[in-house]
RNA sequence: GCGCCGUUAGCUCAAUUGGCAGAGCAGCUGGCUCUUAACCAGCGGGUUCGGGGUUCGAGUCCCUGACGGCGCACCA
């Protein structure tokens, strides 16, 4: 097996994902805007090319400072939050006053400059907006002077003043003062045009401003994970972090990362997937356990594909492939209705999906029968199974055993046509080599898949607890590996010494998280995550 | 990894057969004490993704590289 991981091994050495001198200098500057941002200061000269608008704001950061101001000061305090104002006051009548000053403080998102009375708009991270409006008469000459020439949309400010209503009936704080909270050198993108793409990932905190569903997609993901803690807390599970460097990677069948640690002169992988230390968490007594946190898979990119993405796993004592399809079922819903009040979802599509009620069941082989119209079981003959595969434009891996060829017919034709929930059942032994034997059925395993639109959100198990039997699986893995199969798990000595401690018999179960938002939301996964691996931009 | 398409001002986008690189918003100057994507007058802003080539002349054609999107492959 070892022959089987030694190019990557050798790749690795040259790829480090850690750093070890901590340094991460660009050899050049990512865009013509950039040089000017760097400390050097023998760089002078260029400053001449900066584009006219990040020249102006630089210039007024400099002039505030010039004056003795500060475009960055510390502790600039507000009184109260925009959105605490507008539910304390939101109805006031117009041109009505208060007599109550405050200080609110937010980013600019809209000004107005007048003659002598000057208007904006200051949002604070949720989205909540408020008015402000600075009078001749209130702030002064100087003060009204000094914020049409130095305050640029984008930039934060701080206000002091009245809270009142406009004439038109905009809820506003009337100034009395003004401070820059801080300066902006960056002019924001055009509120009224949709931010491109590429922006939209590559600078997820100008998403975030610009975007009010940016703004919510991230909260709404902070919501549903907190939402499975509770659920998993109130069930009395146990959470805990197992580790992401892993010498020996295993749990799954994918290509890991690799690294290295300088410290022990040793190549590391990134974890695939949590499961081998969870299962010894079982074989110590903590019975019911869970991690909620990040693998990484060395594998394609797509619409639901990252190379880090976050899982759920969680395990428990005494249960089986049925007790963990309750559990997911009832996370799902859980988490759909905390965050959205029905576990009738809308997606950003408009396409309604229902989450609720006792979800479909169907055998992994019935369900292949059916797409087929032919009777497919375990027992099918490989030759028949290539035939079926031909007819149905398959293309067959000679590597595939009888069981894999049954998974790839499965995802060929039935897949895609999964939306509403959807658990499959009882996957052959061949490819589940962490899972029990079934304990009617001969040759298959008691394992579910849950599909929803066309995507495989989590899977769950009754685990393989016979320390024997698990060694057997593991040595017929390694024998793949050795066919060319480099996905295929090395031995993991000592979790095989775990398990012949003892592990009780259990049920299994992994969701991942990126998923369950898509399938919440209709989102695809680079949305879902906040920041997604790009590549650099130069 | 393979194929197709794309990359132009701060942002979103135009530019005819290869013939002076434009608009809206944003910005700058001036005006306006109730504006909401204000309005009025004036002004500036470009390495057309990088490199090479063809041509009198290239945003446009050819080669090459980077990045992105879509499809395929791989995967969850």
């Amino acid at each position: 097996m070892s022959t089987a991981i030694s190019p990557v091994r050798n790749a690795a050495s040259r790829h480090t994902v850690g750093r070890p001198t901590g340094r991460c200098r660009r050899e050049r500057p990512r865009d013509r805007n950039e040089r000017y941002v760097t400390e050097n200061p023998s760089t002078p000269a260029l400053e001449d090319d900066l584009p006219e608008q990040m020249k102006v704001r630089r210039d007024k950061r400099a002039a505030l400072l010039g004056e003795g101001g500060k475009p960055y000061p510390l502790g600039v305090k507000r009184s109260v939050t925009l959105a605490r104002l507008r539910a304390t006051y939101g109805d006031l009548g117009a041109g009505e006053s208060t007599g109550e000053t405050v200080t609110v403080a937010g980013r600019v998102m809209f000004v107005r400059n007048t003659g002598k009375l000057c208007f904006a708009t200051v949002r604070e991270g949720d989205g909540t907006e408020l008015q402000l409006m600075l009078s001749l008469a209130k702030v002064g000459e100087q003060a009204l002077a000094d914020w049409k020439r130095l305050v640029d949309i984008g930039d934060t400010v701080a206000v002091t003043g009245e809270v009142v209503s406009s004439r038109r009936g905009e809820l506003s704080v009337m100034a009395d003062s003004w401070t820059m909270a801080a300066k902006a050198l960056r002019p924001l993108p055009v509120a009224h045009k949709p931010l491109g793409e590429e922006t939209r990932v590559r600078q997820r905190y100008v998403d975030l401003i610009m975007r009010p569903e940016a703004r919510r997609n991230a909260r709404q993901r902070s919501t549903v994970t907190r939402a499975l803690r509770d659920i998993l807390h109130d069930a009395d599970y146990i959470e805990v972090e197992t580790p992401m460097l892993q010498v020996l990677h295993g749990g799954a069948t994918a290509r890991p990362f690799v690294t290295h640690s300088n410290a022990f002169d040793l190549d590391l992988y990134l974890r695939i997937a949590p499961e081998l230390y969870l299962k010894r968490c079982l074989v110590g007594g903590i019975e019911k356990v869970f991690e909620i946190n990040r693998n990484f898979r060395n594998e394609g990119a797509d619409s639901s594909h990252s190379p880090e993405f976050a899982m759920l796993e969680a395990y428990e004592a005494f249960g089986d492939y049925q007790t963990m399809a309750s559990l997911i079922t009832s996370l799902v819903q859980g988490a759909a209705t905390r965050t959205f009040g029905s576990t009738l979802v809308r997606h950003v599509d408009g396409v309604e999906l229902d989450l609720g009620g006792q979800w479909r069941r169907v055998t992994l082989f019935d369900a292949i029968s059916e797409a087929l119209g032919e009777t497919v079981t375990i027992d099918t003959p490989y030759e028949t199974l290539v035939s079926y595969a031909e007819k149905t434009d398959l293309g067959v891996d000679p590597v595939w055993g009888p069981g894999k060829l049954a998974e790839e017919l499965f995802e060929h034709l039935v897949v895609d046509s999964l939306i509403e929930p959807t658990f499959v059942f009882d996957y052959p032994e061949e490819t589940s080599p962490l899972t029990a034997a079934h304990r009617e059925a001969p040759g298959l395993t008691e394992k579910w898949d849950l599909y929803v639109r066309g995507v495989e959100l989590g899977t769950g198990y009754s685990e393989l607890n016979d320390p024997v039997v698990q060694r057997e699986r593991f040595v017929q893995q390694a024998a793949l590996a050795s066919r060319g199969d480099d996905e295929a798990m090395p031995l993991d000595e000592d979790f095989l010494r775990a398990m012949e401690y003892g592990m009780p018999p259990a049920g299994g179960m992994g969701m991942g998280i990126d998923r369950l938002l898509m399938a919440l939301t209709g989102l695809g996964i680079r949305e879902t995550i906040l920041f997604p691996l790009v590549k650099p931009e130069v």
